[in-house]
DNA sequence: GTAATCTGCAACCTAAAGGTTGCATATCAT
DNA sequence: ATGATATGCAACCTTTAGGTTGCAGATTAC
């Protein structure tokens, strides 16, 4: 059940659609590698309650984690996010056609 | 609390991490406005609990209702859409630059 | 060696999510 | 009018999410 298995889109929603994760997203897109210790410097939260929302992210795919010494860190995962990345493009595509149909709809009733 | 103002975007990708409400928006994509009853009619859960999904889509800004005659038809809601659509590609793109820092990273160390 | 740091594990708590059922109400068809 | 449809509202239930605290186990610094 870890980050390798094909992740279904509504997880990798689900793991997103957190506040505080979505932060712990940010920061890791905008560094290299953080301990747990660091990460939980920046939030609003214990550092029980970051670690969970990594496990989160780890098992939706898009973050993973590895020992070094006494401290854990964690980074993107470049794989898993590249896929999910291209979900949401799919789906942000399956909307344009939605809204052109939309569109057409309403020019076709004037 | 209706569709009009701001929705952050953790409670856009909230909306979405569900599967009934993910299979919601997909019929809708793929349709007209479609009443509550035809909308369970595709689901596996009761017509309270589509309800319920809807609504939650609908504070997303994902959707929105009207009412006509004895049925509430929903429909996808253009403006909102094309918002989180963007925040999508936002997110995905700064993904990308992520994922271009990592390459340079390990090229880097090589 | 000892103390300070960084984590993991487990128990526990509260609020929210997801779902159901029952009943009332409005609308449509005949 | 009447029966069938389509919803809305409200109460209720169970599981999960998000969060905390306390304690034990490693690792690192001195």
């Amino acid at each position: 059940m870890s980050a390798r298995s094909r992740k279904s889109p509504a997880e990798v929603f689900a793991a997103l659609g957190d506040e505080t994760r979505l932060l712990l997203v940010a920061r890791l897109s905008g560094s290299g590698p953080m301990s747990i210790a660091r990460l939980t410097a920046g939030a609003s939260v214990t550092r029980q309650a970051v670690t969970k929302h990594l496990h989160v992210l780890a098992k939706a795919g898009l973050v993973r984690g590895m020992r070094q010494g006494r401290e854990q860190l964690w980074e993107l995962d470049p794989r898993q996010l590249q896929e999910a990345r291209r979900n949401l493009e799919l789906i942000s595509r399956h909307w344009d056609s939605a809204l052109d149909r939309l569109r057409a709809a309403v020019e076709g009733q004037d």
